[in-house]
DNA sequence: CCCCATCAGTACCGTACGGTACGGTTCGTG
DNA sequence: CACGAACCGTACCGTACGGTACTGATGGGG
């Protein structure tokens, strides 16, 4: 262990080398794929030419995998902070928009979809802490996005809110209703993904009635 | 088969007998208890204490036996229609409250939160009608005493919109915003649970403000 | 009183999965 | 070249589950 000086990561501190990376790719495509119960250790193994030996010694026991999975997912998302520019009315809105649009993506995603389905699964037993996890890398990085446009509105005096989290609140039901839950139900994605477009709009619309400062 | 008669029935034309309800009251118990792991089919013989064997002949087999409970817990849940008096502005935001509340309560109750996550996690096979049956038989029953009753405060003119689902969309997302996945994915729902009716009451205060009849 | 249907309880079977152990191979290093 | 670490492929083990078959008990109807 100590003998080895330059272990290649994939990712600054992420502690993975390029396999492990690679073999949490293939687990990944095996969870959109086929579901859980698809994700066995043996399938995973299988799928990215690796031995179960080597999948126990790199990540303990199943929930490590599941837990490594969801945090090298987590690690690849990136959301750009777009805070730089002034604001005006127009500008708002079209932030707010594609903010909208971008919520409605990700969560129509192949593998969050997955994801949450599998943590949503384990939420039963106790000690999971795989929805804490996605809640907590997920919602809060998305969450961040929203509340600094938030706040730059307010700075820039065209919205009026006192409780950041709230507004976001109200933004986020108006924006995803109970599309994400019908998602996760296995609702056809396909023919809800056209409208998603429309919605964002309508959505933003909304908000900006609840929350938009009067002139 | 033909020889019976008077099979005393559960509920009109369900088709279920007083002892194979019983046996699927037993049976979201564990799923309630122990998730969708702890619901195996000698679990929920040895609960109901019935064996096997009657499970795959009443049910058919495990699938036959979920889509049951999910039937069985739905007919059990009369949404009352108090479609009846007449609404003036305070009354309708009353009603509108009453509704977010108990929209919640239910959302946030163990046995819909079990039966989501069953139907979530089996949603990912195809084939699987679990979803559509849980949609089919939640939302529609709940979301059409919402429709009714933002129906008779347009009547009443006292609301504006042109597509109710739209504005059933919207009040949706004000009064549930994430909370009911973060529910899902194992938060403490006690700590929520305090806050409904705070919560149900911002929600329709904010829709009305959307869609309220301007006077 | 007997017959037959139903059902509980249990034993059983095939399968599949999580986790472990072992032999053989590659590759970097002294 | 020799040594050893990492690792692949596979075989293996214990367990648990879905589903089936059998036995004995119960209870109602002719």
């Amino acid at each position: 262990m100590q003998s080895v000086r330059a272990m290649k990561e994939t990712d600054a501190g992420s502690g993975l080398t390029e396999r492990q990376g690679a073999v949490l790719e293939q687990a990944l495509r095996l969870l959109v794929d086929g579901g859980e119960k698809a994700l066995t250790t043996a399938g995973v193994a299988r799928a990215a030419n690796c031995s179960k030996e080597s999948l126990y010694k790199w990540f303990g026991d199943r929930e490590g995998l599941l837990s490594a999975m969801i945090a090298f997912q987590a690690s690849k998302v990136r959301t750009l902070d777009v805070a730089g520019a002034k604001l005006d009315g127009g500008s708002l809105r079209v932030h707010l928009v594609t903010f909208a649009r971008d919520l409605l993506d990700v969560l129509a995603g192949d593998v969050s979809l997955a994801l949450n389905r599998l943590a949503i699964g384990q939420a039963s037993r106790e000690g999971s802490k795989l929805g804490h996890m996605l809640q907590e890398r997920g919602r809060r990085q998305i969450g961040r996005r929203a509340g600094a446009l938030l706040e730059a509105g307010r700075k820039a005096g065209l919205l009026a809110f006192d409780d950041s989290d709230e507004a976001y609140g109200a933004l986020y039901g108006l924006v995803v209703s109970d599309w994400h839950l019908r998602m996760l139900l296995g609702e056809e994605p396909g023919r809800l993904k056209k409208d998603f477009s429309r919605r964002a709009e309508r959505a933003v619309d909304a908000f900006l009635t609840l929350y938009g400062a009067k002139e």
